[in-house]
DNA sequence: CCTAATGTCTCTAGCAACTATAGCTTCAAG
DNA sequence: CTTGAAGCTATAGTTGCTAGAGACATTAGG
């Protein structure tokens, strides 16, 4: 049994993370010591591990609860899953045009800077002129985080 | 002189969005009507343009407020602007590193799911196992939006 | 065995950048 | 003159944590 501090640190999660997790419950409560402290066994670990992994890819904690239901029901079709994680991609894959249009236009405002007074600044000329742009890079939808 | 409405329409903006920016100081406290109702000329019009703009290319409210008063003072330097802009630069380029590699993976594990039962879903396995995964798609540094 | 340092506990508040709600007033059209 | 849209303020909610306060638990050293 660890306590949340070594569990943490066997994840590579915080610990107040930790427990914001079991709070909005993403992870079931804990068992605690006699004085009150959470300790873990190796179920709780994997679940973290699992989170914590999701997360690094980018799924939303709303995602991954969907997922963890899903994984405790190993006869179940794969299909949500799989949907979930399509769905994941083609958000990734959004962000990804969204960025490498950004790309392009800061670049062209950087490199067309030619470090004089602020009145020739081409950042400050294009930021204050969307017309100058090449790209369209227009907020899509809403994004979040990752 | 405009409505709220109105500016937020030529903007783009949502007019929450604008009393928001008046109340954090990004945009002056407006002209009020008789009737106490927000009007704004072209100079608000520019700046709220301005900021859409820069949002749109994912730079924070705080290096706006910076930029913003870079561009009050046409007379100096542009070093600082172009600093800023590098910044922005950087981070959308981490960020397109990242999410590439999120990219890759999620593939991998959507292209592997042969579509049967979760216990032998790709997707939840690859979940459970980081050592599944062929590129190193830690969170490196915090991240936010865009 | 005692003490000091570290770890853990709960609870609350804060971050970015908005968005939504409630309950009111004002304005423009018919 | 009335109705409905648009405006006003103020507060709370969103996501995914992070930081702090103040109290209790555990562990290592002397």
């Amino acid at each position: 049994m660890l306590t949340i501090g070594k569990l943490g640190e066997a994840a590579g999660v915080k610990v107040p993370t930790i427990r914001y997790y079991e709070q909005i419950g993403l992870l079931p409560e804990a068992e605690r010591s006699a004085g009150n402290q959470r300790l873990y066994g190796r179920k709780a670990q994997e679940r973290l591990a699992f989170i914590r992994h999701a997360r690094d890819l980018g799924f939303t904690l709303e995602a991954i609860r969907d997922l963890l239901s899903l994984s405790d029901r190993p006869d179940q079709s794969c299909a949500a899953a799989d949907a979930i994680a399509k769905a994941q991609l083609a958000e990734v894959e959004s962000r990804l045009a969204r960025l490498t249009a950004l790309k392009t236009e800061l670049e062209r405002m950087v490199v067309q800077c030619a470090g004089g007074s602020i009145a020739d600044c081409r950042v400050i000329e294009v930021l204050s002129d969307h017309s100058l742009c090449a790209t369209d890079h227009r907020h899509p939808e809403s994004e979040v985080q990752s």
